[in-house]
DNA sequence: CTCCCGATAT
DNA sequence: ATATCAGGAG
């Protein structure tokens, strides 16, 4: 089975599975998405949005945390690990959209990179949830665990993975690709024990494809 | 490549 | 105890 062959199995069943993908994150404007996401890096949306729920009722745009003392961004965001550079990447962040953007997100891959603490996940997160551009497959750690596992790539570089997908899925579903087996990931195919027996993708997954052999032999 | 780093599931 | 969580900067 081709990957292209592998992907127009796998992919209905997801959409089928999923409808129309929502951020978990929770946000009101651009700019607390923007903050949300880059609080998201190696952290929980879960314990994101137990953060932002209180962070968001004083932090409405930039210039609330381009003027907040450091040490009090520090306190509020502390819970989603790496904090201190968060906390100094949110307030560059704040005052560069100030400087540079009139205090607006700015919506283009360039000019997202330039800012504090946003990398090429983040940009692409910000581009797609709010202006609905596919300017890229969003590669996180869900996205590169599943990928690979379903037999997609062999890679563990996010570049080199986001470059290898966009050969055989068509633009128009990258932006749900990523949104799918992010949710997919953390449903069933979850990091220490995926829940193989009840996937609803198994059929088409090398990974179980793989174990199903080695339970055989057991056996 | 290493460091940043707390919370949670196993 | 250890792996892992919507990564990015130096």
């Amino acid at each position: 089975m081709t990957k292209k062959e592998r992907f127009n199995k796998v992919f209905p069943i997801l959409e089928q599975k999923f409808q129309v993908p929502i951020t978990a994150l929770n946000y009101e404007t651009p700019y607390q998405l923007l903050i949300a996401v880059i609080l998201s890096a190696q952290c929980t949306d879960v314990r994101v949005n137990i953060v932002t729920k209180e962070l968001f009722k004083i932090v409405k745009g930039p210039k609330d945390l381009a003027e907040m003392d450091l040490k009090e961004i520090e306190k509020h965001i502390r819970s989603t690990g790496f904090y201190k550079n968060k906390a100094k990447n949110i307030q560059m962040c704040s005052r560069q959209l100030l400087e540079k953007y009139n205090g607006e997100v700015p919506n283009t891959m360039e000019e997202l990179r330039g800012l504090a603490g946003v990398g090429r996940k983040t940009a692409n997160v910000v581009l797609g949830d709010i202006w609905n551009i596919r300017e890229g497959i969003v590669v996180d750690t869900h996205v590169k665990r599943l990928s690979n596992r379903i037999g997609f790539v062999k890679s563990d570089n996010p570049e080199i993975i986001e470059k290898e997908l966009m050969k055989f899925i068509p633009k128009k579903h990258w932006f749900e690709y990523s949104h799918y087996l992010i949710l997919h990931g953390r449903d069933k195919c979850i990091a220490r024990k995926p829940k193989c027996e009840i996937c609803e993708i198994k059929e088409y997954c090398k990974y179980y494809e793989t174990n199903l052999k080695k339970n055989k032999e057991k056996s």
